[in-house]
DNA sequence: TCCCTGTCTCGACGTTTGTCAAATCAGCCA
DNA sequence: TGGCTGATTTGACAAACGTCGAGACAGGGA
């Protein structure tokens, strides 16, 4: 491994899934595959922290930044959640010298959205 | 309660939430409430469900449909997932004489929808 | 009325998850 | 080289989750 600008990881880099769950029903290998990435913004404080990285001025943010802030959670914790969406591939991570930035996958977040899209009908709840 | 045409449940059916995650950062009361929507995205067979429901042609399904069906999995074990998926706010049941059918709840599939809208900025991954 | 079918609830089980403290790894600098 | 700071891994534990079988409830029909 090179030592610099290392990608940590980001096993389920698929490219495009599936049509809207609304126009057609997702086959059962899909399905897994998209659970794990919606179990992945399945908790308060992992959906906060992908806000916190998704809407960095620069694109990108670094760790230390987020430690021991008002997550109320310890450090491992926080990088324990870090690793979660990371290998559910919504985010990826690179280390430059002492320090660690994350940034979003674009790609996988609008497949997460398109797979929900639906068309808002007149009287439906 | 009357006998025809109740519907079970739908306790998270917030208006509107926020804007998307890309945005700003979500704070901790609407991470909780999204979290929990998310969360009953989090298994292949409540998305399987969903799909199911969401791309039904009438726009709602009986639940004697999908029972027994190629999930592999028990009849409560369906029954559970659906209870997870309408106490999330993303479906809602009525019961009609024997059946029970299920139909999506739009406006909170939205939500999710936009809080995941990513602009696809060019030579993102 | 009684039974039958469809759906849900209850209780139990094994597994997974979220959390922490302690230890470890990575890179910088004296 | 050694020590320092930033970030992750490990090991442990309680809580939550997914699953099932058994039983209960709701409605329809004989």
């Amino acid at each position: 491994m090179s030592k610099q600008l290392v990608v940590l990881d980001n096993p389920t880099n698929q490219e495009v899934c599936c049509p809207p769950i609304a126009e057609a029903s997702l086959d059962p290998g899909q399905a897994t595959d998209m659970a794990r990435m919606f179990k992945a913004l399945g908790d308060p404080i992992r959906l906060r922290l992908l806000s916190r990285i998704t809407s960095a001025p620069d694109g990108e943010i670094c760790v230390c930044e987020i430690t021991g802030d008002d997550f109320n959670v310890s450090g491992p914790t926080i990088s324990h959640h870090l690793k979660v969406l990371r290998e559910a591939g919504l985010i990826e991570g690179e280390r430059r010298g002492t320090w660690v930035y994350y940034r979003r996958v674009t790609a996988n977040l609008h497949q997460l959205a398109s797979l929900l899209a639906v068309q808002e009908t007149a009287g439906t709840v």
